[in-house]
DNA sequence: CTGTGTGCAAACTCTTTGCATAAGT
DNA sequence: ACTTATGCAAAGAGTTTGCACACAG
C-alpha cells in the first residue's frame, strides 16, 4: 500500500465506495472512475452523463443524478451552485475558493492558498459555519 | 432635495428608473416600491409577486421575472444563486457576504465588515475580477 | 433470498418566450 | 404615432420521482 501517490482510479473506486457504505455497483464504479481520473474536476450531471456514454459505461441520466446525489451526501463531492438552474459537482469536497469564468461558464479552482480571510463573522446564536463558499467571478479585462 | 436621507420610496422608484434609463411604467415602479420599501432584502420572483399581488399591484409573474432582470442588468439589483433552481435578487448591489440558512433557506446580509481578505487571488492572464461573492452557510449548533 | 440500485418515462419546479394588447414618450 | 412593456399561457431546461426489473451481499 502506497500512501504518497493518489489512489488507481480503477482500485479507488471500490475503496471510495465501501468506504462510504456505498454499494459499488456497476455504474457507480464507472462514474467514480470518470470523476477520480482527471484530477480536480468541476462537472454538471449532463458533462458526466455525456463522458459516460462515450465510454460505453451504459449508465442513464437518473442514475447519474441520484449517484452524484448520493456521493454528496456521504461527503465524496460537493455541490457548488453559480448559475441558476445549473449544479456543478466537485470532485474536491474540502472547503475551498473557486474561479468562475463568466464567459464561458466554466469553474476551475482558485490556486491554493490565495484566499485568506483576515475576519470572519460570528455565527448567530445557535447557528455555526458549516463552510465558506467563495467564488471570484472574472471576466475578460476591459482594456 | 436632500443627498443625506434615503430617497423616499414612492418618490425614488421614478428616478431610479429613469437614471437607468427604464420606464416607469406602473407595475416597475409598484415592484420598485416593494423592493426599496424595506431597506435591504433578498427575495425570490415568486415571493416578489406574492407582494405584489397583497398590495393589488396587478402584476403578472412573468412580468415579475422580465423585471427583474432588467433591474438587474442596469444595476439595480444584484443576482445571488446559492440554491439550485432558485434565484435570490438582493437590493443592495455591491458586493458583500451574505448569511445562508440551510435549514429553511433564507438569505441575510453577514453584519458590514465582517468579512474581509488577507489575501485573494491574481486574476488569470488576461482576466479581471468583476466580484467575490462569499456566502457563509450557517446550520444549526450541535450541541 | 432480501434489500438496495437502476432505468425509463413522466412529473415537477423555476424560468423564459411568443404574440396580441396596453401603455409610455 | 411609434416603440417598448405587459399578460397570458405554453414551452423550455434541469432535476426529481414512481415503479418494475436487476444486481450486490
Amino acid at each position: 500500500m502506497n500512501d504518497v501517490f493518489p489512489p488507481v482510479a480503477t482500485e479507488c473506486s471500490a475503496a471510495w465506495l465501501a468506504r462510504a457504505g456505498l454499494r459499488p455497483t456497476r455504474q457507480r464504479r464507472a462514474l467514480a472512475d470518470l470523476l477520480l481520473a482527471g484530477g480536480n474536476r468541476h462537472l454538471t450531471a449532463e458533462a458526466l452523463h455525456g463522458e459516460a456514454l462515450e465510454a460505453d459505461a451504459g449508465v442513464s441520466l437518473a442514475t447519474v443524478y441520484n449517484t452524484l446525489k448520493a456521493f454528496t451526501s456521504v461527503g465524496l463531492l460537493r455541490e457548488i451552485v453559480i448559475e441558476p438552474g445549473r449544479v456543478y459537482y466537485d470532485t474536491r469536497s474540502d472547503d475551498h475558493p473557486h474561479f468562475y469564468y463568466e464567459d464561458d461558464g466554466t469553474i476551475a479552482d482558485a490556486p491554493a492558498g490565495s484566499v485568506a480571510f483576515a475576519t470572519l463573522p460570528d455565527a448567530p446564536d445557535g447557528m455555526e459555519i458549516a463552510t465558506v463558499d467563495v467564488v471570484v467571478r472574472l471576466r475578460k479585462q476591459k482594456s
